[in-house]
DNA sequence: GTCTATAGCCAGATAGAC
DNA sequence: GTCTATCTGGCTATAGAC
């Protein structure tokens, strides 16, 4: 791994641990083991290396939606197994967390990898609860499009009520309320 | 108002907008108007500062929370008022916002005020959840504190997939697909 | 109570040697 | 490509005068 590589890795980690107004690019060199004139060489500075960092975190991130969103014979399995996977809830979602970011958010350029991201993960639930919808197996008055941004939003929620418990708790109870709710607009058993 | 009180509402502000890492002494100083000798005069630092000021945030979020959680005739509109409240979701919330920095959350005095805020609010939606359930008015089956917890994490999450669109749409429909799943919920309609 | 002075360290970046 | 030197300015805090 040359240290390009080295580099967006610990930035990667970084941005993950300390978002990007707590994390610096003497931290990341460091980390990486390279030093000043080597991030220099490979990145114009830390807003360029950031969004090296994010772009690999937000695929990343979109990958194993994916497949966990293409897992289950049914709508309401492919979502029980997005809202189900393991996860580390104490850590935060590695994408959602620059959106908390100030200096981020600022900046049109820095922002869109999140914005994307989470375009796209509710583009693609939307997809899944429309698909429930016109197979019967979700209540027909259920709006994809809202229904899809709660479910996305109870995953990012829960990390937050996880890391201000300082326990995973919260996280677990919100994703299995998610569940309940959903089951709940099932017409079968609704 | 005097030196004191000026530097709390002050951090209160900028707190929220930057967050904990993002928020130095000397931009606090500077838009309270006060000077070094005043502010490490009346606080001991940095931390005993921001902890005056989240204090106040976690009561004044607590009140507001409080007041619309007791307004409505049934559980379920209890829920409706809270989540339909309005808000500014580009600004995120105050609190929950916190529970992302690095630096809070390491530190378990810092952390206290944002622990007991969510410990609180997800307690007081356990109730009414509970309330709904007992009343016949939501389905049996439902988990309180489960769906409390849902229902808080929508809020926060929403907060991020706002910030993370530049844009309040992905909130509003997060809290209206969470009152579409409540809905849903309810044994007349489902 | 508030001011100014001072301190040591870090952020973020540039320049030029190798 | 990577190194070291250097720069300006901000962070966080202390000390002592007023």
């Amino acid at each position: 791994m040359d240290s390009a590589e080295r580099l967006i890795e610990s930035a990667r980690e970084l941005l993950w641990e300390r978002g990007y107004v707590g994390t610096s690019p003497r931290a990341v060199q460091e980390r990486a083991g390279a030093g000043q004139g080597s991030m220099y060489h490979h990145f114009r500075g830390k807003p360029d290396l950031a969004l090296a960092a994010m772009r690999r975190n937000s695929a990343e991130l979109r990958a194993q939606a994916e497949a966990q969103l293409s897992s289950g014979e049914t709508a309401f399995d492919r979502l029980g197994t997005y809202l189900l996977r393991e996860r580390d809830p104490l850590r935060g979602c590695r994408v959602g967390r620059m959106a908390m970011d100030p200096d981020v958010v600022a900046d049109e350029t820095l922002r869109q990898p999140v914005r994307e991201t989470f375009d796209w993960l509710r583009g693609r639930l939307t997809e899944i609860v429309a698909e429930g919808v016109a197979a019967g197996e979700l209540r027909a008055g259920l709006d994809p499009s809202d229904t899809a941004a709660a479910v996305a939003a109870v995953v990012q929620g829960g990390y937050v009520l996880a890391r201000a418990a300082g326990s995973r708790q919260p996280f677990d109870e919100a994703v299995r309320g998610a569940m309940g709710l959903l089951d709940a607009a099932r017409p079968a058993t609704g």
